[in-house]
DNA sequence: TACATTTGTTACTAACTAGTAACAAACCTT
DNA sequence: AAGGTTTGTTACTAGTTAGTAACAAATGTA
């Protein structure tokens, strides 16, 4: 800035920088909203260290929900962690997991749902990685309704599917403290109980 | 455009085009990828006719979202409307309907959710419509569960409500034909029965 | 017909957007 | 030290955005 020296910063480190920038800001403030400049100033770095790493802000937003897809699946491996191989507490646990992040006040929802809303048409590149990343979790949760011995899998899977999203989208329209969310374990816990006592 | 004639429309009839060529617009495409230019071309009037009768932007937004929201509650008269004094049967008609909407591929979701994503600044007049609505929801469903003689009513109003905005999530998420969407009536009914049954 | 009001049209401002070209400075390898 | 490569800086393009000023044409009212 007003330094005569200038301090050069490598591309790994730089590409670190910047998405970590990019993931702040994008969080909280919406992705439309939030324009190069923003992040490069936010980042500290200069524009064109943007442009020489992501061909184009699209591409910049395809580096930042891969960055949310592998750490979707980081913390749903910490939840499962905490109980090996007990499908129903593990399960538990997760959702135990979720409403707690959930609850955070500087909570801004599930990036995935917040790209597909800022992205209504699904021919865009970044909706590919949001369905993706969708049928992934759909098959880890029926995975563990299977392992848990429910009666009907793919039935329990469906409603922990919309029980999920819902506390996603309750995070954004009610708040971060919807008394849903809070109460979000306990329905999860009573519904598993009864999708295996039925059996 | 080219004919030398004017076309003079008067105000009330203007408002209504306009609104209805924003709402389009803003429900297809989303709030803020829809620029005001958009909405006068789409609704076929002069531009200054739009700022004359909303003073910005975001006045034009509020409009919109103040028509949703009377919109929903007709829909949901409608869906109560359909077996008046039996609410197990108007809730699981309202799920019902709600499915049916939320599978029609033009589904663009909820645009209180929507809107929610779009505008992740609390304090923003737009919001203060969301959290109005919502609270309304809650009231409504809290109310049913209560008619009902559910066991625990707020604890069946908090899951209804998580299945509905999973509903609204699941749409955009993963699509129209989302699996969850159509299992959704037969999942809040299974829901409601038992929820009378421990009663 | 005369006048006030409403509406349509054009043209504009000022700010912001994504992305790039050109050059200067630092670093690395030899 | 010499030359190539990477990075920083400045300045720019061309397009879009919300919002407005000024005037022309149509309408209503007297």
């Amino acid at each position: 800035m007003t330094t005569g020296k200038r301090t050069r910063i490598p591309r790994e480190q730089a590409q670190e920088i910047i998405l970590n920038a990019a993931e702040e800001l994008f969080d909280q403030e919406g992705i439309h909203a939030v324009s190069v400049d923003a992040v490069v100033e936010r980042a500290g770095i200069n524009k064109m260290s943007v442009y020489r790493q992501f061909s184009s802000k699209t591409d910049l937003i395809l580096a930042y929900i891969s960055r949310k897809q592998e750490a979707f699946w980081t913390e749903w491996n910490l939840s499962l962690s905490k109980h090996p191989d007990q499908p129903r507490e593990q399960l538990i646990q997760f959702f135990r997991d979720l409403a707690a992040k959930a609850s955070c006040t500087d909570y801004r929802g599930c990036c995935f749902l917040n790209v597909a809303v800022e992205f209504p048409d699904t021919a865009h590149p970044v909706r590919e990685l949001v369905t993706t990343h969708q049928r992934r979790i759909h098959d880890a949760l029926l995975e563990m309704a299977e392992a848990l011995g429910a009666a009907h899998p793919s039935e329990l899977a469906y409603t922990l599917r919309l029980l999920m999203e819902g506390t996603y989208a309750e995070s954004q329209t009610y708040g971060t403290d919807s008394g849903a969310i809070q109460m979000l374990p306990a329905i999860v816990e009573k519904l598993i109980d009864t999708s295996i006592a039925i059996r």
